[in-house]
RNA sequence: GGAGGCGUGGUGUAGACGGCCUAACACGCAUGCCUGUCACGCAUGAGAUCACGGGUUCGAAUCCCGUCGCCUCCGCCA
C-alpha cells in the first residue's frame, strides 16, 4: 500500500507518528531554501515540508509540478507556533518526509484544479477527469453516494427486493421517443432502451415479488435541458397489495430518511393538493411553494359584479405582491412579461398611501376596492390580474407568480415538498388528434364503475400522483390496473386496435390472467433530487460523465460513426446527410 | 423545428464608439532569486490566425451577412 492515512486523517492526534500518504501535488510553494507541498487526495489537503538538509528529497521536490502523482512517507509533526492554517483540517500539523516517490508526472492541465475559477463547460466536459478532481464537483458525488446508500438502506430495511430488469427491451407506443438498438441476430428488428422499467416491474408484482425497487438507468430520446439528460437514473419502486395512501406514506418516509441521513435535515410532513387544486392555486401541476402565496381567484367577484373588462372572462387570477410598493416602471415591466408569457394584458393595482392606483381606471373606486379586499391588499401591496380562458389564464398567472418572486428576490429558501394527486387520466393531443394517457396507459382510473370510462374519458381523474420539490417534479407514480379486461378498455379508449393490443401488450394482458395482485408504484428522478440537494443548476453537475445540450459526449466524442462492416452485420444501410 | 445569450494567449476577463490595439489585466507556464509559506513573494521571459467563412471600409477583435460550437428557454419530455 502506498498510503496509511488520507489527508483528513492527518491531524494533531497523530503527532509523532510515521505515515504514508499518496495523492496529487495541489500546490508547491518554493522558498528557495525550503519547499512546501500541498498534497491532495479526495479527502483534502495536507502540507509537506521539505528542507534542504534532506538533499535528495529536496532535489526531487524541486522537480514536482501541479498534478504530479506522488507517494511519500514521513513524520507527522506539529507546526511551529503561529504557523497553523485554520483553513485546513490538517492545518495544525505537517509532514516531514523521509522518502518521496513520483508515481506519475503530469502535463500542465488545461485548467487549474486548485484555483476554483469558473471554466467553460465544454472544456470541463472534455477533461472531465480533471474537473472531477475539483472539490465542488467531487462533493456532489459524495452527496450522491450518501443519498443512494440511504435509499438502499431504507428499501432493504422495509423488505423491498432489488431486481435488475433488461436494458434491451421492446419499443412500446406512447411516451417519449425510444433509443433503438438494432439486433444482429434478428436482422431488421430493434430493441428499445427502456424509458422506465414499468412493465417489467408490474410483471414482478404478478410474480409475487411483492415489494420491488431498482436504481435503474433509463433512456429517453428527447431534446435536452438543464434538468434533462438522455440517460438518467430512476429509483423505481413497485408494491403489491397496497393503495395510493400506502405508497405515498412509504415514499415520504423514505425521502425524510434520506434528507436526515445524507444532509442532517429534518423535513416537515409533505402537504398535498389535488391536481385541480394545484392548478387553481398555483397555475401549475408542480407548484413552487417557495414563491410566495397562492394565486387569488377573483372570477366570482368580477363576474357577479359585472366588472368592466374582467367580468366577461371565464377566469380572473391574481398574483399578490406584498409590501413592495412597485414603481410604475416595474409594473410596466411586469405587464410586458405577462404578455410575453401569453397573456392578453395585465391589470395591476397598488395600494399606496393615498388609495388604490391602477392601470384600469374603468374598474372604478368600488370595483377596485372589491378586488383589493379579495386579495387583502394592505398598504404597499400590489395585485396583478390576468384574465381569459381558464387553462391559459391560470398557466400565465402561475408563471407570472414565479417570475415576480424571482424578480423581487422573494424566493424563500427551504425544502418545500408537495404531493400532487388526482391527475387527469387522459389528455387530448392536438398533435396526434387523439386521446393520450396523461401518466401512462397502466394507470388506474378514479371511477366508480367501468361504464364511465368511455363516456367522457377526458373528464376522468386517475389514481396518479407526483412528488414536487421547490417547483421541480421529483417523482411520479400511480396505482396500476391489474385486471386484463380493465386494461383492455383503457387501450381501446386510447384508440389501439385489438390486433395492436395483442401484438404490443398481449404478453402483459396474458400475465394478468394468471393472478395479478393489485399494485401501485412510483419512480424518482434521482439525479434531479441530488441536483436540488447539491444546490446545483444543472443535472450535469451530479452526473459523472454527462452530455451536452446537443447530446454529445465531448470526452469520448460520442456518438460516432461506425465502420461499414458493423453496419453490414446489422443489415443497416445509411441514408441521408450522414453519408 | 424556433427564440435568445456567449465565443479574445493554457484559464478567467477587459477592449465593442472602426484608427489610440504593434490587443490589456489577473491567474497559469518557463527561467532565476528567496529557509516558514499556505492564493508565498520578487525579477525576467515565452505565449493570441481576436471561433470559422464572406462582405462593407483607406483601415475590422470592433459594423453587416452566413456557418459552427457551447449555454438557456419554447416546442418535445406517457
Amino acid at each position: 500500500m502506498h498510503r496509511t492515512h488520507y489527508a483528513d486523517q492527518i491531524d494533531a492526534q497523530i503527532i509523532g507518528q510515521s505515515v504514508k500518504i499518496a495523492g496529487w501535488v495541489h500546490r508547491r510553494r518554493d522558498h528557495g531554501g525550503i519547499i512546501f507541498l500541498d498534497i491532495r487526495d479526495r479527502t483534502g489537503l495536507v502540507q509537506v515540508v521539505v528542507e534542504p538538509s534532506t538533499k535528495d528529497l529536496f532535489e526531487q521536490a524541486d522537480h514536482l509540478r501541479p498534478e504530479y502523482v506522488v507517494a511519500l512517507a514521513g513524520l507527522v509533526q506539529k507546526r511551529p507556533p503561529g504557523m497553523v492554517n485554520p483553513e485546513l483540517r490538517s492545518g495544525e500539523v505537517e509532514i516531514l518526509p523521509n522518502s518521496l516517490e513520483i508515481l506519475a508526472e503530469a502535463k500542465v492541465p488545461p485548467f487549474s484544479v486548485s484555483d476554483g475559477e469558473t471554466v467553460d463547460e465544454l472544456l470541463r466536459m472534455k477533461y472531465r477527469y480533471i474537473d472531477l478532481r475539483r472539490q465542488p464537483l467531487f462533493k456532489n458525488f459524495e452527496l450522491r453516494d450518501r443519498v443512494i446508500w440511504s435509499i438502499r438502506e431504507y428499501f432493504h430495511k422495509h423488505h423491498f427486493i432489488d431486481v435488475e430488469t433488461p436494458q434491451l427491451a421492446r419499443s412500446t407506443p406512447e411516451g417519449a421517443r425510444d433509443f433503438l438498438v438494432p439486433s444482429r441476430v434478428q436482422p431488421g428488428s430493434f430493441y428499445a432502451l427502456p424509458q422506465s422499467p414499468q412493465i417489467f416491474k408490474q410483471l414482478l408484482m404478478v410474480a409475487g415479488f411483492d415489494r420491488y425497487y431498482q436504481i435503474a438507468k433509463v433512456f429517453r430520446d428527447e431534446d435536452l435541458r438543464a434538468d434533462r439528460q438522455p440517460e438518467f437514473t430512476q429509483v423505481d419502486v413497485e408494491m403489491a397489495f397496497v393503495d395510493q395512501e400506502d405508497v405515498l406514506r412509504s415514499m415520504e418516509a423514505m425521502v425524510v430518511q434520506v434528507f436526515h441521513e445524507a444532509m442532517g435535515i429534518a423535513l416537515a410532513p409533505f402537504p398535498r393538493l389535488t391536481w385541480d387544486q394545484a392548478l387553481e392555486r398555483y397555475g401549475s401541476d408542480k407548484p413552487d411553494l417557495c414563491a410566495g402565496e397562492p394565486l387569488v381567484n377573483v372570477s366570482p367577484i368580477a363576474q357577479s359584479k359585472k366588472l368592466p373588462v374582467l367580468g366577461s372572462s371565464e377566469m380572473v387570477a391574481g398574483v399578490v405582491l406584498r409590501r413592495l410598493s412597485p414603481s410604475r416602471k416595474v409594473l410596466d415591466e411586469l405587464v410586458a412579461e405577462a404578455k410575453e408569457l401569453g397573456a392578453g394584458g395585465l391589470v395591476w393595482m397598488v395600494r399606496g398611501q393615498d388609495g388604490l392606483r391602477t392601470n384600469l381606471k374603468a374598474l372604478g373606486e368600488s370595483g377596485l376596492e372589491l378586488l383589493a379586499k379579495a386579495a387583502a391588499l394592505a398598504q404597499g401591496d400590489a395585485l396583478l390580474l390576468v384574465a381569459g380562458d381558464k387553462a391559459r389564464t391560470l398557466a400565465v398567472a402561475g408563471q407570472l407568480r414565479l417570475a415576480a418572486a424571482r424578480k423581487f428576490g422573494q424566493m424563500e429558501s427551504g425544502w418545500r415538498f408537495l404531493w400532487v394527486t388526482d391527475f387527469p387520466l387522459f389528455e387530448w393531443s392536438e398533435d396526434e388528434q387523439r386521446i393520450t394517457s396523461a401518466h401512462h396507459p397502466f394507470t388506474m382510473p378514479k371511477i366508480d364503475n367501468w361504464q364511465q370510462l368511455a363516456e367522457d374519458p377526458l373528464s376522468l381523474r386517475s389514481q396518479a400522483y407526483d412528488l414536487v420539490l421547490n417547483g421541480v417534479e421529483l417523482a411520479s407514480g400511480s396505482v396500476r390496473i391489474h385486471r386484463p379486461d380493465w386494461q383492455r378498455q383503457v387501450f381501446m379508449v386510447l384508440g389501439l386496435e385489438p390486433s395492436e393490443i395483442e401484438q404490443k401488450f398481449g404478453f402483459m394482458l396474458d400475465a394478468f390472467q394468471y393472478g395479478a395482485p393489485p399494485h401501485a408504484g412510483i419512480a424518482f428522478g434521482i439525479d434531479r433530487l441530488i441536483m436540488l440537494m447539491a444546490g446545483a443548476k444543472s443535472l450535469r453537475e451530479v452526473i459523472a460523465f454527462p452530455k451536452t445540450a446537443r447530446g454529445i459526449d465531448p470526452l469520448m466524442d460520442a456518438p460516432s460513426q461506425v465502420d461499414a462492416k458493423q453496419l453490414r452485420d446489422l443489415g443497416l444501410r445509411l441514408d441521408g446527410p450522414a453519408l
